[in-house]
DNA sequence: TGTACATCAGTGAACGCGCGTTCACTGATGTAC
DNA sequence: TGTACATCAGTGAACGCGCGTTCACTGATGTAC
């Protein structure tokens, strides 16, 4: 094979945690092999080690990066009353919910991270607390103790709801609880902002 | 082996199913296997196909069976407004969080029936709507249409709620979570019941 | 009453396959002389 | 300028293992005669 330029390693390894994230969201962490997860990143399997220690590893850091990824994204909105309940809607939507690789690798895996290394939940802990310190500096600048967990609630809440709609067979279902799951999250987004 | 009286492959096939459920809820259903689940019924695993025609069918029938096991308990409470707050508690509880095995399918396996067989998921809406309708007919005997997708939205958010807690490494913010979705739920009951 | 046979739930070895992981090897390039 | 060697990202075959599934067989019992 070529010799490559000094930054060619670093970047093959951020495709392989990039593609891997999709694919982990696509078909579950036991459900994606190595194999598959490399022949995305246009490699072999045996190349796999030279970057990561083993598939918990990359498993952790994908998580993690696909954490980063959202909250990015969720940064670079307004988040005010108003830009919070486009994102509400815009989270609860069909789209996303027919969309498993572009999505929310909670709504995507709770589950099985819970039952997964410590590695992996403490990964998965770390991105979704930064995630809802963003969102609760923005909802509740003054940030007492207690606005992070409300937050935190919001977030599981509007999780179990597009899960639960990926999970009906029926597509009036899903898509009428999609429409409560929308009006749910906006009632304890206002209760959180205007009650203690 | 021993000639047995006429309902023994029944009771047989009924332990398989009861113990699948358990194992399942601990593992995943990636995560556990024929051999695994059929040594938890004292069996062997060449029995198995003497009673299911697939790994897959066992899974429809064990997560139908876990719902129904579900439904049966929650129709033995009395679900007025005091009762539906008693479930909700030992719902979202630190005893319900860390005992996997006894509790809930749908908390422990949501985001993998996303993924599973149409089979599977017609199994799990099927058993869940039976679930919504119950409580919903307790809720608001008057059950407007919009009735049962409320009680749904209560219990996805629940749902999401408690695999939320179970993937958070941290015990303390796992607990603020649980208190605050025991919130959440009822003030989403609430809401429910007496506002349109 | 005693013997031969049918029944059938369950056994356990085997099937091909994909898993996570290891490792000897490749081959295009940069460097040394 | 031309040749020999070092580098190293990536290849692809192989490892032992567990997966879902199949199947020839077991052996205790009930039935037939």
């Amino acid at each position: 094979m070529a010799r490559y330029d000094s930054n060619h390693k670093a970047a093959t390894r951020d495709r392989i945690i990039e593609v891997a994230g999709r694919r982990l969201k696509t078909d579950g962490i036991e459900g994606s092999g190595i194999a598959t997860l490399m022949q995305d990143a246009g490699l072999t399997n045996g190349a796999f080690y030279a970057h990561f220690a083993s598939k918990d590893e990359l498993v952790a850091i994908a998580i993690g990066d696909q954490l980063a990824t959202q909250r990015s994204k969720l940064m670079s909105m307004t988040l005010d009353g108003v830009g919070i309940r486009e994102y509400v809607r815009a989270y609860l939507s069909a789209d996303h919910r027919d969309d498993l690789g572009d999505g929310c690798p909670s709504a995507a895996l709770l589950d099985e991270i819970g039952r997964a290394s410590l590695a992996v939940k403490a990964a998965y802990g770390e991105g979704i607390m930064a995630i809802v310190d963003d969102i609760t500096a923005f909802l509740e600048p003054d940030d007492p103790p207690s606005a992070r967990v409300r937050t935190l609630g919001v977030i599981a809440s509007m999780i179990g709801t597009m899960q639960m709609a990926r999970a009906l067979a029926d597509p009036v279902q899903s898509d009428a609880l999609l429409e409560q799951g929308i009006k749910n999250a906006i009632a304890l987004l206002a209760r959180d902002a205007y009650t203690v």
